[in-house]
DNA sequence: ACGATAGGCGTACGCTGTACACCATGTCAA
DNA sequence: TTGACATGGTGTACAGCGTACGCCTATCGT
């Protein structure tokens, strides 16, 4: 027999390195999602036992900070020179590009407890395109508490629901009983369901439009920071 | 030797029922934060075995739903008759005061994958209260969207470092380090750097005032939806 | 030639959620 | 009165998690 390569996992000959320990990790949390991004099946996806991990990140925490960090170091940089408002809207929607590409982003975003340099980085362009704009730091700074999460790329949404996980939890009540659900529904909670048929009426083929939803928020905002900084606005 | 009621543990004569469960649940999320809710803690505390709980919820998420749900229903209802931006405002600030009260909850309602009765009813009643102002569910559908999860009381700040678990990571680093890392901070990231600057001009004693930013944006999300109001807006 | 170092391995511990079988009790019908 | 049945607490067990600790080997600078 041939006691060489182990048989199913890529094991390269050149050792791992940390680099290539978070790539993989970001290959594998967009091919399966964050949660099964767990020390042990990122080690046998990379053919090694899982302590040969912390050779390269520090913890659990470490991995994921790395993770986002790396994603958020590629952001797409909009030309110098920009309007603020273009420019902001700009870095945001590069944000949201990012987003949409890796899924686990926004979820690893809100659980990080650490801001990396990528991270730090991305939040200083976005206040430079504010600062650029000439608006005073206050309203730079105020401004980007009102964005929010927004400057990652997603808006934290009261209504849209979970990303709907594999199978459905109730499997496709009967057609009777659904209707009979949405009565209860209209009669319990009149103004969602007024929304959610106003919604049909408009957009009749699906749920609501994110991108314009998430738009919509984005320019309302960058609206009001105008109008504000042209009134001159200050916190005290 | 008496071998009657167990030693520690507050173990009533009473059995369990599901309010009991989630009530203790949420006491002790208040006492020790959500991490110290496992279903064992939560079982030892109510002097009992894990799998008891199995028998009033159905699952984890089933009992930090519940917890949320139980929350949520004992947010303070303005009275009829506001002025729409009013009775939003005071319901928004009515769910930050819960917020201020059981810090979890946050989390649990980030985590959370269902939207039980209480949660559609807050959110329901939101609705309401733009639609008492005679706002097109149109433009309400999409000022909710725009306020997120400020609707429960908390923007989601891109700023506000992670709430400081116990103790703090690095042991007081020594000043001289301190003003050097401060020197390399500024150099780096010279927009933020001149935001805390600003900031700590403006308010000496401490970090920013959490209370006003909050009310901050929502103030001024408010004024746009108005003025979109009296526009006329429609989303097509 | 040799010690230091880097990097992968193996074992083990304590923690998590929860499936499954079992048993005590209280309630109700026959 | 008796048996069926539902309710609710128990005990054991399993798979998975992060990670502390020690060992072993190959490489490299001196």
């Amino acid at each position: 027999m041939a006691p060489d390569v182990p048989a199913l996992a890529t094991r390269s000959a050149t050792p791992l390195n940390r680099a290539a320990v978070v790539s993989a990790a970001v290959a594998l949390a967009d091919r399966e999602g964050l949660a099964a991004v767990s020390m042990r099946h990122l080690a046998g996806e990379l053919g090694v036992v899982p302590m040969a991990l912390y050779k390269h990140v520090a913890d659990k925490d470490d991995l994921v900070a790395a993770m986002v960090d790396l994603v958020v170091a590629g952001y797409a940089a909009p030309p110098p020179g920009l309007e603020w408002r273009e420019g902001v809207r700009q870095r945001v929607l590069g944000a949201r590009d990012a987003l949409l590409e890796h899924p686990w982003l926004r979820q690893a975003i809100e659980a990080a407890t650490q801001r990396t340099p990528s991270v730090l980085g991305h939040m200083d362009a976005v206040a430079g395109e504010f600062a650029a704009g000439g608006l005073s730091y206050d309203l730079v700074h105020h401004s980007m508490h009102a964005l929010g999460h927004r400057i990652w790329g997603f808006s934290p949404e009261a209504f849209s629901s979970p990303p709907a996980s594999g199978a459905p939890p109730a499997p496709a009540p009967p057609a009777e009983e659904q209707a009979a659900m949405m009565a209860a529904m209209a009669q319990r909670f009149p103004h969602i369901s007024a929304i959610a048929v106003d919604t049909a009426t408009r957009h009749p083929l699906g749920a609501c439009d994110e991108q314009f939803e998430f738009e919509f928020t984005l320019d309302l905002l960058l609206e009001a920071f105008a109008r504000l900084h042209s009134a001159g606005w200050s916190s005290r």
